[in-house]
DNA sequence: ACGCCTAAAAGTGTCAACACTTTAGGCGAC
DNA sequence: GTCGCCTAAAGTGTTGACACTTTTAGGCGT
């Protein structure tokens, strides 16, 4: 299998898994075959090998020595432990941005995002990955947009989002925007922190609700809780 | 090599590099050869490879395709980088583990800290590690004692503390845990936060100085110019 | 003497085979 | 019939060789 082109068979080995993932094609907790893969590629284990140690460093699979890998399980305890990262993480960021990013960044960010206010469910994300690009902490900007992130498309993709979340969101990103541009790096941060966080406590009510639920029907069909 | 202790010989390899890189027996900006390592170690190239690929996940290593990897350089931007991610993880670890951590462990926490208060230097970190581990949110107290933290120690295993901070960040740390058993998490937030940016300005005002100096005799005799 | 081109050396990327560990299924003992 | 051991299969860990890329050093012309 020779290829001339610049970047490593890995890079493009990393993204395929990653989207099989991302999209459900491999099932949570359902394992990752080194050699399935590498087959179906027509590649040696080798870079297939790599591709997978490097998700497991994103944090998508999970392995240990000799047992093969398995794609991770989106529980809601584990959806919370995120959303509380990314609070702490992407108020700095916005702070941060708030502080470095130059005007014109700031309004070709409000105009991209008041035309499309409309736009698809997927661009949700767009503002925050905007916004961490723009904070001038690269290892901010990393850890949100190179890790965090597919978690969240991740979980996205399965989870149904609750009714009327999507248009309060909309709102929220509107009113960190004007703080940003109004240089209000302290209101940008506490709206951020709040913006995330409501998400975070509509989290853990869903998770109280499931553990009732399990209480209750214990020893039924349990329809292996998680979103 | 055959070897049937129960951990993988990457672990190990792993563990070996990061050790030559904190406390710089392979100094920064260096470049790190595989197959040097391999052989001293007398082990194929392809664990080594892996260890090497950890270490870069990690974040002390960086590397392109077909390009020798290289040990990273600690400017004071990038220690700058790194602080202000402590800060906004830091201060949600303290917040959590305020919340959630047992009266006992706080208890053993501030006995132990108020024993060795004149411990060496190095123990300086575990009160930072105590606290994540207490947080309950993995997530938090794996990025910062597995990634932040290795940073941390190469750090400071090359620059010389700014005198008196030694004591000062002694205090702030009694201070932390005295919050944390009164279970004022905000309070404990604000302290660890304060406690960090401190550092981080100390760092800004050090890179201004460094730039400073830099273009008043520039085209002298540059000498690399980082902690 | 200086710079460009070329070729060898060094180093990384990939491969296919082999060694080791875990897992699953069958066999016998109780 | 059930439990536990044993064996075969599947899958991961490791290896050494080969392919490709970058870098370095030397030769050539100007």
């Amino acid at each position: 299998m020779n290829q001339q082109n610049p970047k490593t068979m890995v890079d493009e080995i990393f993204q395929l898994i990653l989207s099989d993932i991302i999209e459900g094609r491999i099932a949570q907790g359902e394992p990752v075959n080194e050699l399935a893969i590498a087959k179906k590629l027509d590649v040696s284990r080798g870079p297939v090998r790599e591709a997978v140690k490097r998700i497991e460093g994103v944090g998508l699979i999970r392995k240990e020595p000799f047992m093969k890998a398995r794609v991770i399980e989106l529980t809601l305890a584990n959806m919370i432990e995120v959303f509380q990262m990314r609070e702490a993480v992407e108020a700095m960021s916005v702070r941060l941005a708030t502080q470095v990013m130059p005007d014109a960044d700031i309004g070709s960010l409000m105009r991209d995002f008041s035309e499309v206010s409309e736009a698809d469910e997927n661009r949700s994300l767009d503002i925050h990955v905007r916004i961490a690009k723009g904070c001038g902490n690269e290892r901010i900007r990393s850890y949100l947009c190179d890790e965090l992130y597919y978690l969240l498309r991740m979980y996205r993709y399965r989870s149904t989002r609750t009714p009327g979340r999507r248009e309060t969101a909309l709102g929220e990103h509107w009113q960190i925007l004007k703080a940003m541009k109004d240089r209000d790096a302290d209101l940008a941060e506490f709206l951020m922190r709040g913006h995330i966080s409501r998400a975070t406590r509509s989290l853990q009510i869903q998770l109280a609700q499931q553990n009732a639920d399990m209480l209750l029907h214990s020893s039924e069909e349990t329809p292996q809780p998680q979103a």
